[in-house]
DNA sequence: TTGTATGCGTTATCAG
DNA sequence: CTGATAACGCATACAA
């Protein structure tokens, strides 16, 4: 029964003092062992199977090797895209990752990290919108205090105001990009799938499209502006209802998530109107996942993977000032709107 | 500064022994405190801001609270699914999951393993196809015995062979099932994207497959089977080297995943071959993100989600022998197959 | 019901 | 270079 077996055991095995054979296996600082025995200590290891504990190891070293994850949902292909990028950092740094999902509760945030905090994990990386609930995000905020109370590090993406490091999405500067890009393509008369009206990233987006249309004067009338969730669902639900509504007149959708937009695309299709022949649509994020959707989806191009890379970067290196990363965005045209 | 506060400061704070402390925060066995004193110890632990140590709870009680997940992509909309599952389930039973990605690299499977044993995890859930590395396998193998050898619970999905618990996920049935459904909508001349050769759920469905088919009689000719990466590049590729070359006559091509079946749909389109004017097109998995595609991807929906849960369920409960639980699948006909 | 004392498996400190 | 030994923070048998 492998696994019971100690340290201790490895070193009576290889005759010779606990402490040599922690140095042996392990070599930290004093890393000087003679050859002999430390080839002695590591036939020992082997032999008898041993497995370093490695919560005796955190317990002993003072700190963990764990990340925490936070995401709303893993399922979400936006999320998923940001967590391999952390996952694929993390391991390069040595770190395992714990994986919190947060679902639609936003005190489930607060919570995660206070757990975090008690699995006194190395640093916690928080993906996802802002919740909107004055409340909770109090909570979040009082919980990553907390959090950084014990050494811990913090790294947020796309939501700001958490005074912790942050990467940038370009939520505003984006979505004003597409907006002109549409623009010259001859769009004129405008719809936005807007999310829920507390999602920050959402607003941002639709903020940045609609106060770019309006810089180009008067021949763009302001976008008409819908709110739903910001899902699969929402957008197909919003989309259904600017077709049975005012909508009739438009020629533009822009839905703040391409997961939205997708829904929005059936939507459409569902009520009899063609993309891109009747309307354009366009998303944003470029969620990989979707690239193959009919109409290709004109949308904003996010380096998902490099975010989640980069908020992992961040939180590895931890300085004392929180910083601030900016990532690219890249407006990408496609079949879905081809102009008019 | 508070996370250096200890439940000694607690205690010493709340006028009470260590032990009584710990026994008023978390009241195990001898739950029994009195009120006086339990209140005490509480507005002290609270006074003080005082986090429980996980990481010393998990080494005085010889065991944490950790499922281990392992996947070969979470970005993989399969994948990140399943974990959705694992998540959910894992959380409703009091444990935190750690994330473990292998990539394309099969020896990683082992070591991930290894990793979790060193972590001293409660259990761990293996998502993701066999290797087909045989020595991959058996250092799975090994890592998987070693880890049980702890006491640790380990369970897989899709994919058997390893003596563990097992969410049979019925690769071959479903797979059979799709053949009958297609041919009963008048396709005969199938050509099968089959994934990479070793892998075993993507070969284990195209055998069903083609097995169910050879079962029809004489009116049906044997599939082309084409090899490629279980990826959507993969599905493109085989796609495009079947409409290049003897693919011409085919009317019906499965993708014995729907990842891969999307990037077969670009390919057709870009060949100038129309789905499903000119050739039918059918995947597996029923992944949510993906169903929004058009044509609607004809495919045997599996239930992911439940998959995850089921999978941690299993591990949760851990009996001596190991069990097989197996899901149901359906096969969802949509506008790629219309028939002919 | 409460307190005392021990042990969990390692690392790290401090002598030899 | 190597070996005792003291932490690490908490849970728990054992004693009172």
């Amino acid at each position: 029964m492998p696994g019971q077996v100690t340290l201790s055991d490895v070193a009576r095995e290889a005759g010779v003092s606990l402490a040599t054979a922690s140095r042996a296996l392990n070599g930290s600082a004093n890393r000087t062992v003679g050859e002999e025995l430390r080839k002695r200590v590591h036939v020992a290891a082997s032999r008898l199977r041993y497995s370093p504990d490695g919560i005796a190891q955190a317990m002993a070293r003072g700190r963990t090797t764990t990340l925490g994850l936070v995401v709303h949902d893993i399922a979400d292909p936006y999320f998923s895209a940001v967590a391999a990028g952390v996952a694929a950092a993390a391991t390069a740094g040595g770190l395992s990752v714990t994986l919190a999902v947060t679902g639609d509760d936003p005190r489930r945030e607060a919570e995660v990290v206070h757990q975090m905090e008690r699995q006194r994990a190395r640093a916690v990386v928080l993906a996802g919108g802002r919740s909107g609930d004055p409340e909770a995000d109090e909570a979040l905020r009082a919980a990553i205090a907390s959090f950084r109370g014990i050494g811990g590090a913090v790294a947020v993406v796309g939501r700001d105001g958490l005074g912790v490091d942050t990467v940038v999405v370009p939520n505003r500067d984006g979505a004003a990009d597409l907006a002109r890009a549409l623009h010259g393509r001859g769009y004129r008369r405008f719809a936005v799938l807007a999310g829920p009206e507390q999602h920050a990233a959402a607003a941002e987006r639709a903020a940045g499209f609609t106060s770019a249309l309006d810089a180009l004067g008067a021949t763009v009338p302001a976008p008409l502006v819908l709110h739903s969730p910001f899902t699969r669902d929402g957008g197909h639900e919003a989309m259904s209802r600017l077709l049975a509504g005012e909508g009739r007149d438009v020629d533009l959708v822009f839905a703040v998530g391409d997961v939205m937009a997708v829904g929005a695309l059936t939507a459409a299709r569902e009520a009899g109107v063609s993309v891109p022949e009747d309307l354009g649509l366009a998303g944003f994020d470029d969620i990989p996942a979707l690239r193959d959707v009919t109409p290709g989806l004109t949308t904003v191009r996010l380096p998902l993977d490099q975010i989640g890379a980069e908020a992992t970067r961040l939180v590895l290196q931890a300085g004392e000032e929180p910083v601030l990363a900016p990532v690219a965005s890249e407006v990408v045209l496609r079949e879905s709107t081809p102009g008019r």
